[in-house]
This record gives structure tokens, sequence and C-alpha cells, in this order.
DNA sequence: TCTGGGGTCCTAGGACCC
DNA sequence: TCTGGGGTCCTAGGACCC
């Protein structure tokens, strides 16, 4: 039996939880640069809010509404995140944490501990509860695919358990027949318009398809998996990992800019904070990186055709996980693809060809003393950075100007929340 | 005026090589 | 009119997921 643990609307339940008086009205969480709406509240979604839609865009509707707005707060978001996987992890014999409020569990071999999924489950998502204040629902299934679609009926059931076990066939096939075929995982806008096309409307009009139809109609290896899954008979298990946070094949810190760019000065600090960031990443999942790419980007909205981003791929002599050596990297790509004149709105590093760290050292016949002072010096920044708050020590390539703290391609949040659990100053306060 | 970020996997044309 | 074939790399983008 596999299960799916989703957290409701998670970046509102996140802000909730520390803001009770968001408890039953509308609420809303904005992208970076309080550009698009990316969590919404039930009460925002029965507003007819959408995800995705830019601020600007529905601000009178917001207003007219009384909806609360906040600016994201991945600083509280990510520690609420592992305290709920954390007590999954404790709990449930392993986990794979496919998103920041998603994962799956694997419950085989817990059949004999356990009378009923359906009650265990629900006293894990009363835990939650009671621990950290972020409501969850919990679909659980043979596969993975099938516990995804649990878990979104789970969701539906006005006033329900939050807890849904598809463990016979005749509750799969009731599952199925209420399932929209464009709401299984796997079939997006594309594939959903095409399998309407053809008269497939449900989940279990596309589970009675034959695997050899599924490998023509849907790309593949991975539509024939789709509907396997939907059958009931298992093709992925977790993907294997020490403490259920992957290991990712490519690491990227991109953004857009509060104000467009254009001098290469600015650009380069730019790139070398996302550098430095991307390189904190690497480093804790203990990767090195044989590839970095450089990207700037123009206004996508703009009226100039596309392209609208350009990138230098750089392949770099030896992995590396040094900041140092990445920031030159980066900069002599930058270089390459910068151009005078130019107004741009974003920029990105991307860390690809990812190798587990030290392994190139071997290649060495003698012992690298140098190579060796400098881990030493990364571990040492990131243990200072850790105790100290992100960024307390940075390469000075990473600051825009000399003696300036203002990073000119940070924009505005104006709706921003206290860092209520990972900011001794925005310690959450209640006078008796 | 303002329209996110981080992933995985795939495609397709052009350059270049054998 | 006809004018190789196959491989890799580079670049830009699409589809899908959260």
């Amino acid at each position: 039996m596999y299960g799916l643990v989703d957290c409701n609307n998670f970046y509102v339940s996140c802000e909730r939880a520390f803001q009770p008086r968001l408890l039953g009205r509308p609420v809303v969480v904005l992208s970076n640069n309080d550009g698009c709406i990316i969590s919404r509240s039930q009460e925002a979604k029965d507003l007819g809010l959408k995800m995705g839609e830019p601020y600007f865009q529905v601000k009178p509707v917001l207003l007219r509404h009384g909806v609360q707005v906040c600016s994201s707060n991945y600083a509280l978001y990510g520690d609420m995140s592992r305290r709920v996987m954390h007590y999954l992890a404790s709990v449930a014999p392993e986990i794979e944490i496919y998103s920041i409020d998603e994962c799956f569990l694997d419950l085989h071999g817990l059949e004999p501990y356990c009378g009923e999924f359906t009650q265990l489950a629900a006293e894990w998502r009363r835990q939650i509860g009671r621990r950290t204040h972020i409501p969850v629902c919990i679909g659980l299934a043979p596969t993975k695919t099938l516990a995804k679609l649990a878990n979104r009926l789970a969701k539906k059931q006005p006033g329900g358990s939050g807890v849904l076990c598809l463990d016979s066939p005749e509750r799969r096939q009731w599952a199925l027949e209420h399932t929209p075929v464009e709401d299984v995982w796997g079939i997006g806008g594309q594939y959903g318009r095409k399998l309407h096309e053809q008269g497939i409307r449900t989940a279990a009009e596309l589970a009675a398809q034959s695997e050899s139809w599924a490998r023509k109609q849907l790309g593949g290896v991975v539509g024939a998996r789709l509907v396997r899954e939907l059958q009931g008979r298992p093709c992925q298990g977790l993907l294997p990992s020490e403490d259920g946070s992957l290991s990712r094949k490519s690491i990227a810190c991109t953004r857009s800019f509060g104000e467009p760019l254009s001098d290469f000065a600015d650009l380069s600090a730019a790139v070398a904070h996302f550098t430095s960031r991307a390189a904190e990443k690497l480093r804790r999942q203990g990767s090195a990186a044989s590839v970095l790419t450089v990207l700037l980007s123009k206004n996508r909205f703009g009226p100039e055709p596309p392209p609208h981003s350009r990138t230098a791929v750089l392949t770099l002599p030896t992995a590396t996980s040094d900041t140092g050596e990445l920031l030159r990297h980066a900069r002599a790509g930058l270089r390459r693809i910068w151009e005078p004149g130019t107004v741009y709105k974003k920029a990105g590093v991307l860390l690809d060809g990812l190798e587990t760290a030290g392994q190139q050292q071997l290649l060495l016949f003698e012992p690298n003393e140098q190579a060796e002072r400098r881990a030493q010096l990364m571990a040492d920044l990131d243990k200072i950075n850790q105790r100290f708050g992100a960024g307390a020590v940075r390469f000075a390539a990473a600051l825009p100007q000399k003696g300036t703290y203002v990073l000119p391609w940070v924009g505005q949040s104006q709706f921003q929340t206290p860092a209520y659990t990972t900011v001794w100053e925005d310690l959450l306060c209640i006078r008796g």
C-alpha cells in the first residue's frame, strides 16, 4: 500500500498557523515580487480566483471581497514543511518527499501491525494537526498514481475525514469513475483535450484502455505506466534517499528582478548571488556539478518577438562544489551572453551533470592540500551561515557595489509576514 | 507600471565530426 | 532531377508536475 500526504493550501495554511484571524476568511499568497497568486484558501477559490493569476490583474477583486494578501515567506514554509515531513518519517517505514507540501509513503510490510490503514492515517493526520496546525489529506492505494487520485477525492469530500483508502476493487472503480480524466496525475491540458476528443472523460475510461493504446497516445512508456498504475498494478516505487529528501539531478536558482537591469556590474552581482545560493544547495545534497548554465531573460510579455532568453552552457574542467570556482565560471558565462544596452528582467544559474562530491579527488595521484583546504572553507562557510542566517558571510562578488547592501534585483514584497520559526527577532510574542 | 520558481523529460534544427 | 548517414553538442523551447 502507498500513501500520499498533501498539505491543504500549504502556504496559506502556514500563514494561518501563526495568524488565526485568517481562519475562515479568503486568503491568497503571492509569488516573488508579489507577481502571481500561488496559494489560495478555499474561500479564495470559491471567489473564482485562479492559480497563477497576476496580482495586478485581480487586485480589484481582492479589494472588493476583502481578501487577505500575503507575500511569500519561504523561510516559514520550508521550516513548516520540515516539521510535517519529520513527523511522517518517524512513523512511516519509508517516505519520499515529493515537493514542499507533498510526500509519498511506502506502507508495505505494515499490514500485520495495523488493522485498518484508514484509522492509522487518521491518527497521523490528527498528530500533524496537533503538532503543526497544518491540515493534511491522506490518500491510500496500491499504486502511487491511485494514491494521488485517492488524495484528491479525500480533499473534495466536504466535512469528510480527510483520509481515503482504496483497498478494494469496488472502491477503486468508484474512485476512477468519479475522477475527470484531466485530474489524473500526468494528464495535463494537452493530453486532457486529446482524450476528450476521443470520448475518454473519466479516469475509469482511461484505465479501461490497453497498454499499447496508451503507449501510442500518451507519450510512450510514460503513458503505458500511467494506465498500468490506474489499473492497480504498481510500476513505480519510492525513489531512494537517506532521509526522504530527493537527490536532484539539477539545481537552479533563477529570479525575476524587481526593476529591469542592464549594467554588467548589476547583472554580474545578481548572477554571483544566484550562483552562491545554488552552490549552497549543491553542497547540502553532497554533490558537485560539472556543467554550469547562465541564463538572461528579457521581458517575455514585451512586444519583441522571441527569443526572450539567452543561455551560456559551460562544461567545467572538473566537477566542483566550490562557490569561488563556480563564481569564476558564471562570470565567464555571463560575459558570453550579455549585450550592452539590453534590458533584462530575469537571470539565473543552473547546475547540471551532478556527481557525488569528493569522487573527483580520487583522480589525483597525490592528496591535494589546496582542494582540501577549499572544501574545509566551504564547510565552515555553510556552518557560519546556518548559525547566523543566510548570507551572514558572502563572497564580495555577490555584493552589488562597494559598501552597499541594497540588492538591485530584489523586488517588493509588500505583504511580508515574519519568519516566525527561523529568525529570533521574528519569534511570536504573546502578552499575558 | 505590475504577470513566480524549481524540477524532469523531450523535441528539433543547425553546426560539426567521422 | 538527383545531391549519405549517423552521432554529439548547442540552443531554444514545450509539456508536465508541484
